[in-house]
This record gives C-alpha cells, structure tokens and sequence, in this order.
DNA sequence: TTGTGTTTATATAACGTTGTACTAAAACGT
DNA sequence: ACGTTTTAGTACAACGTTATATAAACACAA
C-alpha cells in the first residue's frame, strides 16, 4: 500500500544526501561528478520517484500548473481553444486545469480562489466577462491573468493582458457581407451579452447598420436568457428557439448573425421547423468556425478566428510574466479574423 | 505583493493558538466554545485567509481533487461528459483535473503520474483504451480508477470499476434496425480501433451481420489512422474521408454505421461531396446522441447514450473508493443506451 | 610546509498545515 | 475538602522538498 518513495529514499539508495538529488531534480548538476550524477539517476529510475509536487509547491511557492477557464467545454470551440492551450502550456512545461464557469462570475472566482490555493499564478480566460472586478482582488494578490478577447474597458480600475480578434470589425465584414447581398433586415441571435466579445459584436453589426442609413431594429436583437446551471450545453436549443421567434414576427429579417456556431446551427434548426430553406428564404452567418461549419448542410459562412494562434499567444504570454520574462505593461493582442464565405449566404428572395 | 496569509495570521488575531484554528478549519468545533469559533471565524473573514491546499495536502497525503481523462474535449460528446462529472464532483466537495489523452498510453500514464504527484489517488478514464498495463501499476500503488465503457478483459490481471452502456449490445440494435430497413451492405465507420467500446461496438456489428446470414465483408470496415497529436479534432475529417472511400468501391455499402456522431456527420459531408443524398441513396448512423444530432438536416439516427448518468454514477463510484465507504469488488455497472430514430435512416433504394 | 582555490557534497532551517498527546482550568460528586 | 471527570485549549513533531551557507577533499603554487 502506497509506500510514497521519497527523496530520502532515492539518497539512501544512491549514497549522497537529499541535497545532491534535489540539486540534480533542479538542473544543478555541474555540481557533481558525472559519476555521482549517474548513480542518482539510476536510483530514481529503479525506485519509480516522482516528485511530490504539493511539497515541491510548499517550498517554492511556485506551481508549474497554469489555470484555463471557459465557459463551456460543450462548445467545441472552447474544447479544442482547451486542446491548443494545454498542447503549449505542455510544451513549456507547464501543466493545465481546466474548469467550466458557465460565464458565471461567482463560478470564476471560485476557481480562482481553489487555484490559488494550489499554488497556481496563472490563469487564462477564455470567456472575458464585462464584470471583471471578481477578479481584481486576485491580480492585485498576485495572479497573472490573461484574457481571451478583452481589452482594457473604461471602467476597469486594473489593465490585464488580453488576446483576441477584433470582434467590433469581424462582425462589421459579417453585416457587411449581408448587406452588399441586398439584405436589409438582418437578424442579431445571441445567448446573454454579459461579455465582451458579445458587445462589440453586436457594436459592430449596429454600427454598420447605422452607417448604412438603417435603423437598427431591437426587436431584431435576440438575446438568449442566462442560466448558469447549462449555458453553453443549451446554445443550440437557445439558437433554435430564438431563430423560431425572430423569424416569426410580423416583418421577419432576411438573414441572422448568430453570435457562434452553435447559435448557428440552432438557427438551421429553427429556420427548417418553420419550413424555410437556407439560404434561399433565409441567410445564417455564424462564428467561430468549427471544424463542423464545413459539414453541416448548407456549409455555414462564419467568421474564422485563428485559435490555435491565440492559444499560443496567450500561453506564451503568461508564461512570460510568470518567468519574469516582461516587464511591459499589460496591452491588447489583435489576431487576424476572417470571414469563410459558404453555402448559408445568399441574396434574399424577393416577396 | 503576494504577502500569503497563514493560519498563523489567523491564530494571532483570533488570540489563539494554530491548533486552535485548524481544529475549527476542519470540523473539530465541539472542541471549543461558540465565542472563540466565533472569533476565529471573524479573523478568517478579515484576514480573507484560504488554506494553503500544497501544505494541507502534504501534511494529510490526500486531496479533494480527482482526475478526469478524455481523449479529447474537441468532441462535445466528451465536453459534455467532462461538464457533467465536474457538476457531480462539486458537489461531493471535490475538483476536477481535466486532461486530454488523445487516446495515447503514454499521454495518460503522464497524467496520471503527475496527478499522483499532487496527491490525487482518484480517475475517471473517459477513453478505456483495450491496453491497460501502463496504469495497473499506478492501481497497485493506490491510485482509484473507475473507467467509462471498459468492462474487464480476459487479459487483465488487475479489475478496476467500470460503467458504460453495453456496446455490443447497442451497436447490435443499430444493425438489427438497418437490416430491418431491407439494407445488406452495411460499413463500420470508425477511427482507430484501440477502445474496448470500439471493439464492441465492431462486435456487435459484425455478430448481428453473420447471424442473419450474411459475410461480413472487411473492406466495408474503414479504420482511420492512428494520430497522437490531433485525435478527435480530425473525427469530422476522418469521417469525410472514410465515408468516400467506402462509398467509391465497387460494391458500395448502402447503409453507414459510424462510430459516433463526429465520424457521422463528416461521413455526411462526404457523401454529399459523390453527390449522394441522405437517407435516400446512403443511410446513416451515429453513437452518442450530442446536441447537434437533432440539428443537422437530416436530423440523425444515432444511439443516446445517459452521459449524465454515467457521469454521475462515475462520480459517486470513485467518491465511494475514495472514501472507503465500499470495499466491494471492482466491477463494470451497465448503463442502458437506446436507439434515437431520425431522419438518416430509411430502406435503400434498388437499383 | 602553508596558503589559496576549486570541486564536490552536505547540514539544516524553512514552507503551511495537521493531529496526537498533553495540560490547565473548571465542574462535579461525595 | 478531596479526587475525578469534563471542557477548552495548546505544544510540537511531522509531511517531502528546496536553497543557502558551510565544509571536506583535493590540487597546485610558492
């Protein structure tokens, strides 16, 4: 029964002290003849050793553990945003723990407090809040904080560091791209817009509107209502009802931007339940651009966002605050997005 | 700067000792009076103290935190799975540690080997790879593992707990019901055939085909490869891919069986991409039942598996390992899984 | 021989928490 | 009054690791 092998036991074998293994475990091995370095290593090899990490973590106050929070696994963006952060936390030797937060504030901080506590001084955040104050507390403690798509706001007493796209332009192409197609009543389908890549999102749709000389409509604007028991595990159900009940008013829009994917394809199933075709009587537009928007039937035009790059970016970021690396003040990182023009898109019919 | 606050903080300003205030922080309370309860409890609040979990856990040698592997969140069926045995572990007090395997030993021996290093001595394997030895020893050294869809091989030598639905049984009534439907070509549509659930699932499929009296043709079995690094991101591709090519050789299959609903819905972009309609000229059939199964046109015939009860039963299972409450024999708990008809299934059409 | 330097290795005091063994004081019984 | 029990609290030695300060061993020069 788990006799833990331990330092001691590794010296034992190897005849040194637990000062020379522990000055091998930490790369300090110009200090020792090859020979004695050797007959540690053997030792460690035969026994099994592993590091106890939580004493490892006691001592130096250091982890070697970095904190993801999305809001849902259950959108495949964020699983595979997850999958390219561990896959570069990993390679910088960093281990990932990933938690759901339902975009739910109190969710966050809870993570937060238990990383902490773990001895964790890195976090990434994939959902970016407007609401960031929970977390003020924590980054003024001593947490390294980096957020997935939100710049420095107004009201933020605190600057942390940011990558993402610019959603404000992103969605100015997509409403755009409806417009130069004759569109003119063009649907907004969102889950609560508590985030701020929702916002500019929807800043950029309204924007263009306005500029183009169209009203925007709010009865147009459909906003999803918050629950943070499923969130992102309903976004499809949310895009299917919310594209029943904007398609079915009295002078229904002719295309909808759906906030993500998963918005989108809830639309194809709403626009079907109401017997319309895409993109003949109806134009979707998602974002996000997983892999399955290639699939689906129509392919869905979406905005693609690089997320392997900003999964990159935004490890290589924090691991370089936590090594001291940089000193810089905390900025905004802007990546590239791109609107993939499918089979979803289309004139509107004439009536 | 991150001046850690202590239990000694904590005791100083309660005018108590440390003991004192351990006792209260772990459920010792009878032991002193309501006045000083009170006052420590205060000192906690003022102070905003969180226990160090690293000293606690090195100190008791256990954690509240259990490991989850998947192979990959990419799939939403496994987000979905991973949200669900997070919910169930908050509940009973514990964190969950997400890691992705891509269904390769190496990467879950690592994980488990680090995770042991933080003091973690309970895992849920949401992949249950046929080969088990590189984790038999971690078992022998006391690690609790219960494993989704993995009931014990013959080859074993070690039992660990299981729970999952019965796969040969399930991946039968999909092929019962294609051949009720009058088809004979039937592929297998899978990724690498490394799970004992895969293997099932081809058990199944195979023992129901030769019953009725019909060879089981290898050819009509597409097996993708192996990759350790992307996995389940490429399931969509795979799929695509593997649909074309069975549905190009001579003698096509007029019936899919896929492996799950990724492999399914990219098997349905890669019938469209011969031109091929669904259900009409190709049938298909998926495993898992994810959200988008009901979304896609046509909506999928496929099998729902109860993730949540299978994430809870997980959950509580481990729990119960974890806190000695049942010495019982490792053993493998059947879930029941059923058949969802959608509108990717119907008789084929004679040519 | 002594002194100086270099290489190689070790003793030891933390890190923050826990729980056992202990004690001091109060309460009780007779 | 005395002994006994209960209550309310504390001292202290771990847990496994790290890093600083220190020492031993040896080489070499003068």
């Amino acid at each position: 029964m788990a006799t833990t092998i331990t330092i001691v036991d590794v010296a034992r074998l190897a005849e040194v002290s637990t000062s020379t293994v522990s000055n091998l475990l930490n790369g300090r091995d110009e200090r020792m003849r090859p020979a004695t370095r050797d007959r540690i290593l053997n030792a460690i090899d035969e026994l099994g050793y592993k590091p106890n990490v939580a004493a490892r973590q006691l001592k130096t106050g250091q982890s070697s553990a970095i904190g993801l929070i999305v809001p849902s696994v259950a959108n495949p963006f964020y699983g595979i945003f997850a999958q390219h952060v561990e896959q570069a936390a990993l390679q910088r030797g960093y281990q990932v723990l990933l938690g759901n937060s339902q975009r739910d504030t109190d969710r966050e901080k809870a993570y937060a407090e238990e990383l902490w506590g773990y001895g964790v001084r890195g976090m990434i955040f994939g959902s970016s809040l407007v609401d960031f104050t929970h977390l003020f507390d924590l980054v003024e403690r001593g947490m390294n904080v980096v957020a997935f798509d939100r710049p420095a706001q107004a009201s933020d007493r605190l600057a942390i560091d940011s990558i993402g796209v610019d959603n404000v332009q992103a969605a100015r192409v997509v409403t755009k791209h409806l417009l130069a197609l004759g569109h003119r009543r063009i649907g907004f389908l969102s889950g609560p817009i508590r985030s701020v890549s929702r916002l500019d999102r929807l800043q950029g749709y309204w924007d263009v509107l306005t500029e183009a000389g169209i009203a925007p409509d709010e009865r147009l604007i459909w906003q999803g209502p918050f629950s943070n028991s499923y969130g992102d595990a309903r976004a499809v159900d949310r895009g299917r009802q919310g594209a029943q009940e904007l398609l079915s008013i009295a002078d229904p829009p002719t295309a909808l931007f759906a906030v993500n994917d998963m918005y989108a394809f809830g639309a194809y199933a709403g626009a079907r339940d109401l017997g319309l075709r895409i993109p003949g009587d109806i134009s979707i537009v998602g974002f996000d651009d997983i892999a399955l928007a290639d699939v689906v039937e129509p392919p869905l035009t979406t905005i693609r966002q690089p997320v392997e790059g900003i999964a990159q970016a935004a490890v290589e970021r924090l691991v370089g605050r936590l090594e001291g690396a940089f000193e810089a003040k905390p900025n905004h990182q802007t990546l590239p997005a791109q609107l993939i023009l499918r089979g979803s898109t289309a004139g509107p019919t004439p009536r």
